[in-house]
DNA sequence: GCCATGGCTAGTA
DNA sequence: GCCATGGCTAGTA
């Protein structure tokens, strides 16, 4: 029986919409909880596959794509492309064009 | 003690 | 590069 916290994630995770991206902090403060960036790091590990949570649309604060080249890194890059979202070539996304608010 | 973060500081170029 | 965050798991008692 996850946590209400872990449940408050999992809730805002599942609304980001195909062609938007959030950071971790800030899936983290739709959840009510400021400060739990991490939080939303391990709701991803755990629930991510058996939940089929956008996983993907999640990245730094900066934009950046958080996982590391042959870790990831590529797969986030081309589900991102592919519905829409620009990606640089070192991975960042412009969160100001992208960025979903709520 | 872990972690796909994030904010801040110190140290380099 | 350090360290607070915070829920969770592994490993010990």
């Amino acid at each position: 029986m996850p946590a209400e916290v872990t449940e408050r994630i999992i809730a805002v995770l599942s609304r980001v919409p195909a062609g938007k991206a959030a950071s971790y902090g800030t899936i983290a403060a739709y959840a009510g909880m400021p400060t739990g960036a991490r939080q939303v790091v391990r709701v991803l590990h755990v629930y991510a596959e058996s939940l089929g949570l956008p996983w993907h649309r999640v990245l730094r604060k900066n934009g950046a794509i958080a996982l590391p080249p042959g870790g990831g890194f590529e797969l986030q890059k081309a589900l991102l492309q592919a519905e829409g979202i620009e990606v640089s070539r070192s991975g960042r996304v412009d969160l100001s064009r992208f960025g979903w608010s709520g």
